[in-house]
DNA sequence: TCTGGGGTCCTAGGACCC
DNA sequence: TCTGGGGTCCTAGGACCC
């Protein structure tokens, strides 16, 4: 355990056990992807190890001793492969990511039914009801770690306070191996002496504007008046930055994603392993893009109205074109057809593209979902084919049926062998 | 050889209707 | 003839999260 984290842990155990109101509990694995990676492999486990990959990829996790020579989630691996030479590189792996991730959440309903999952590997917990079970919301945090280690061999780091927002960031003070209290009369205590930066929801654009306005601790926020930071960023957002400045927060543990409650939109982007000005190139992954995010609408069993073309060029720039169909729609034909379109009314000459992308938005259930069958178009033709389609996917894999087109071995900038793998970062 | 891929939410302007 | 707001939908962009 490092210095930090007895310090965390110390504190914690310093304060009463029992405190009133304090009854959000937020959990988060430590270095999720990495510490999964290395757990069967103890000839790492001192090693600086990144997990990500690709040539244009970034990193997605990175050990505590990877983390010591600066390297962090986000960071470009031909940066951090320059930072720590001697790292050794990990692809994730998704499939026992997911195994692991679907125990410790099923872990975490065992204490109570109220489970806010955020991500792969942090989730919000209102534990008001366990404890009758427990003496207190801090005895749920040392059940849970001890838990989760013994099960998974992997450490987490706990928060524990009156509010989501306030339990995350403990977590994040306790972090690695730590648990952490903010009783309600150290809100301001803790909070104050943060940077701004910290919080959750300021980003980098944020955190900049910000520290031009000469404010640099959460502190400095909470003692500007709020007309100033409404002007700064807006109505709503300077409001709620100045309310967190206080430790005041509306949010609730809402358990989320339920089979009940659909994505409000589904979408794929990829980028290209060299940037391209071809059009064709660019068509075949739209067409590709297409079909996956058709496949993926139907699997789930919804459609949409809006279709977003999403490209971004050489210099990082980006730019989204959508249109908002007569009927919602789970079909490749009308998705490809929609995001070539918008592609055409570009009118792009020569540009360099780095990376496209299609989504769909607006999403009904199928059922809910009204289609008004057109005299010229074959009634059941495209459905019944994809239906097939879905069924061999489902059998053989998402590759499985494809369009001619995609079948074809080439060498262009998008062939398959460089394409970079499909990756989820924790932070 | 800087900078992935999956999302959500917010803002702002214009069209259009009442 | 001149000119209101309010509400909703659509589009584009941007910020943020993991």
């Amino acid at each position: 355990m490092s210095a930090a984290a007895e310090v965390a842990r110390t504190v914690a155990v310093g304060r009463r056990a029992d405190d009133g109101g304090c009854t959000v509990v937020h959990v988060d694995m430590d270095a999720f992807y990495a510490s999964v990676a290395i757990r069967d492999r103890p000839e790492l486990h001192d090693l600086p190890v990144i997990v990500g990959g690709g040539h244009r990829g970034v990193v997605l996790s990175a050990t505590y001793a990877a983390r010591a020579h600066g390297v962090h989630s986000a960071m470009s691996m031909t940066r951090a492969r320059r930072l720590c030479p001697r790292a050794v590189i990990i692809a994730p792996d998704f499939e026992e990511l997911s195994v692991v991730s679907s125990s410790v959440m099923e872990t975490f309903r065992t204490v109570t039914p109220v489970v806010e999952v955020l991500s792969m590997d942090e989730a919000f917990l209102d534990v008001s009801g366990s404890l009758l079970r427990f003496t207190s919301p801090m005895a749920v945090g040392d059940y849970l770690r001890a838990r989760i280690y013994d099960e998974q061999q992997i450490t987490c780091s706990v928060g524990v306070a009156a509010t989501p927002t306030l339990a995350k960031l403990a977590s994040q003070r306790a972090k690695p191996d730590g648990l952490l209290v903010v009783p309600r009369d150290e809100v301001t205590a803790f909070l104050h002496p943060m940077r701004v930066e910290e919080l959750w929801g300021v980003g980098e654009a944020t955190a900049t504007q910000l520290h031009r306005l000469g404010l640099r601790r959460v502190g400095d926020l909470a003692h500007t008046p709020v007309e100033v930071l409404q002007r700064a960023m807006g109505h709503r957002s300077g409001a709620q930055l100045h309310a967190l400045a206080w430790g005041v927060d509306d949010r609730v543990v809402t358990p989320r994603r339920g089979p009940d409650e659909p994505e409000r939109s589904i979408g794929s982007d990829e980028t290209f392993g060299r940037d391209t000005d071809d059009e064709v190139v660019v068509r075949r992954e739209l067409l590709r893009l297409s079909t996956k995010v058709a496949m993926r609408l139907r699997a789930a069993g919804v459609c949409g109205r809006t279709v977003t073309l999403k490209v971004r060029f050489h210099d990082f720039t980006t730019i989204t074109r959508s249109r908002t169909l007569h009927d919602a729609t789970s079909g490749t034909p009308e998705i490809y057809a929609t995001a070539v379109d918008l592609f055409s009314r570009l009118g792009l000459e020569r540009a360099r593209i780095r990376l496209v992308g299609v989504r769909v938005e607006g999403l009904v259930d199928v059922t809910l979902a009204t289609r008004q069958l057109r005299l010229d178009e074959p009634a059941r033709g495209w459905e019944d084919a994809e239906r097939a389609v879905d069924l061999a996917a489902n059998r053989f894999g998402g590759s499985a049926v494809q369009p001619a087109t995609l079948l074809q071995r080439f060498s262009g900038p998008a062939g398959r062998g460089q394409r970079q793998p499909t990756t989820r970062r924790e932070r």
